[in-house]
DNA sequence: TCGGCGTACTGTATCGATCCAGAAGCCCCT
DNA sequence: AGGGGCTTCTGGATCGATACAGTACGCCGA
């Protein structure tokens, strides 16, 4: 407001045109004015062009907005969505974009929906959301690009994707403890948004879980436990408060202290199961040979703890969502599904019946 | 461009104020109206106020601009910049405020001054940038608020800071490793931003090291053990090419193989010193018997690893640095210098003359 | 000499909202 | 009846830039 293109142009001697030519048309002037220009508005202080009203002006910003589930300070915490961060960063910063992290409100439906109808963006990218009918709507309402990293149910079939598939990557999980003979199975993971307590809780079908990551990694443990002719009601699920480490301990005590201490524990994230060790380790049993447990995400900790768990790509798959909305022609394929893959540690291992 | 204020207020027949009242003054206007014009909005699929437009007209943006030194794909790789990033975000939040994440090109100064030139923002936080003239002028030359979290010498008083006394920290852990009896010293630490190389270097001086935060640790190591009567120049400094796990396990290669060993080692980052705590267990060496090892910010990996460390708030400070920039008035003290503390574990103990 | 063309610059319309002074209508009180 | 005060709504100015059509001018070839 102090210093203005119009300021510069004044001084000058020139249009406010060519001030603004100076700038970001530099072809179009002689060299000699264009110098004489920057020279004025290096003397006066002037910033440069207000990056608001170009955006205005132009039609386009030049960031991306990235949405999270929950508090955005809370994904910060989760070492795969860090990764995550990081590949789409990477895709922001080769085509000169910023990312605008939005604080999405956890509680608040209609505070959150604000937060994207306020966001100074050229587009979305949807991290992972609840199935939030509002700020879906709001998102769409704003008619901007958009890449999801999760296939909620009412997903149009033509917005850009990219992710893995959650159930069949949880069968491998399932199956591969099946294969090494547990029968008593165990299920943690962080199943509601709204109740933020950790408990054993009745599952009677997955579906009735509001987070579509877990909801399908839920169907696709059912999946292997009822293929090997377990009944999923025999299968024992808490829920983990958070989807941190303390809240993995936690849920594993749950289970642990009982009389019937299940062999195998399937966790449906890796900083859940690098709790779940820890209570293991707070007792005195031995993963993988007392109790096996299966992580997912394979994040970078996960190998210095020995933890079998499911492989996703991660820093890969943010830096394919941040082409897919930057460079478009780069991926023809609209939807795309990364491969997953067992990693087998040292947290798991064959059941001795009769070994607890 | 589709559908804007105006065209809700001719399908209504109200005057654009009316309209633009209904969403951001309801108090002017009569519920009737109001429901009207939010009726006809949600029918034609009007997103809200554009926010572009809405942060030229009102002169703010809602958004404060994080800047790192390095190119922002990095920030997410050393978990004391996450920690940092949560305790900042978690402030946004409550203010209602985004951030926004700049890639600042590491290699091009001029590249990283046009992104801040460009940056929307109300406000800059600088996370941690290298004595980069340019960058600075170019965020001086915005005029806006702007919080630092360390003090670059051209650094004027009044500028907003939250931080450590970094010299003394550090000499916290040089002393710490001189009073368990240790004499021959090596220093781990990045200390270039250009050179990318794992090597032993010479180090005249602290003061020709471009990092301000990395300067001034080697400072405090050096106060500490000048002050045990030893020479500087008998301290081995190896560059580490980057802040990372490996760079760091490679730094400590270099020193760890030769004939001379050091009896401790100075880390001036945990992430680091854990990538030194792995070579150590390559080769068979005990961290606190044979070598003592000490890091530096405490993240939480350093305690699972027994790493004796220098404990720095993380996530605190940023949350100050938030509140320094979004709610002034809380913080009448501009220069917040947070306490810092050595926290033994067991990667030191005490030297046995002879034993290695 | 004149049309054609390219370069350098100007001026106005425009992006999509918010601000603010003011008008219209209504109620109430003296 | 007249005036003050309140609520509700209007219209034009404004935020700070960019787009684009248009003007001025020099140069070249026919």
């Amino acid at each position: 407001m102090v210093v203005t293109l119009q300021t510069i142009a004044d001084a000058v001697g020139v249009s406010r045109s060519t001030v603004s030519n100076a700038y970001s048309r530099p072809d179009q002037l002689s060299a000699e004015v264009r110098e004489k220009i920057l020279e004025t508005a290096r003397r006066l202080g002037y910033p440069g062009p207000d990056p608001v009203a170009r955006s205005l002006r132009r039609g386009r910003v030049g960031a991306i907005g990235v949405l999270f589930t929950s508090a955005l300070s809370y994904a910060f915490t989760d070492p795969y969505a860090v990764q995550f961060l990081r590949g789409l960063s990477e895709a922001a910063e080769q085509h000169d974009n910023a990312l605008l992290l939005l604080p999405l409100s956890a509680e608040d439906d209609e505070a959150a929906a604000n937060a994207i109808r306020n966001a100074a963006v050229d587009a979305f990218c949807i991290y992972c959301l609840p199935d939030w009918p509002r700020s879906l709507a709001a998102i769409r309402a704003r008619g901007l690009p958009l890449v999801r990293c999760e296939l909620s149910d009412d997903n149009e079939p033509n917005t850009a994707y990219v992710g893995i598939d959650e159930a069949a990557a949880a069968r491998l999980a399932g199956e591969h403890v099946i294969r090494l003979g547990h029968r008593r199975i165990a299920v943690i993971a962080e199943l509601f948004e709204t109740e933020r307590q950790t408990r054993p809780v009745v599952i009677e079908s997955p579906d009735d879980i509001p987070y579509y990551v877990t909801r399908e990694r839920l169907r696709g443990y059912q999946d292997a436990v009822r293929a090997a002719g377990i009944a999923w009601s025999d299968v024992i699920a808490v829920n983990a408060a958070h989807n941190s480490r303390e809240s993995g301990a936690a849920a594993a005590a749950c289970v642990l202290d009982s009389a019937q201490r299940p062999m195998a524990i399937l966790v449906a994230s890796d900083i859940l199961a690098l709790g779940v060790l820890d209570a293991l380790a707070a007792r005195g049993l031995r993963p993988g040979r007392d109790v096996s447990v299966v992580g997912f995400d394979d994040i970078p900790d996960a190998a210095t703890a020995g933890l079998t768990t499911i492989r996703q790509p991660a820093i890969e798959r943010g830096r394919i969502a941040g082409t897919l909305l930057l460079d478009p022609a780069a991926h023809p394929e609209r939807r795309i599904v990364l491969p997953t893959e067992l990693v087998v540690r040292t947290s798991t291992g064959p059941s001795f019946i009769g070994s607890n």
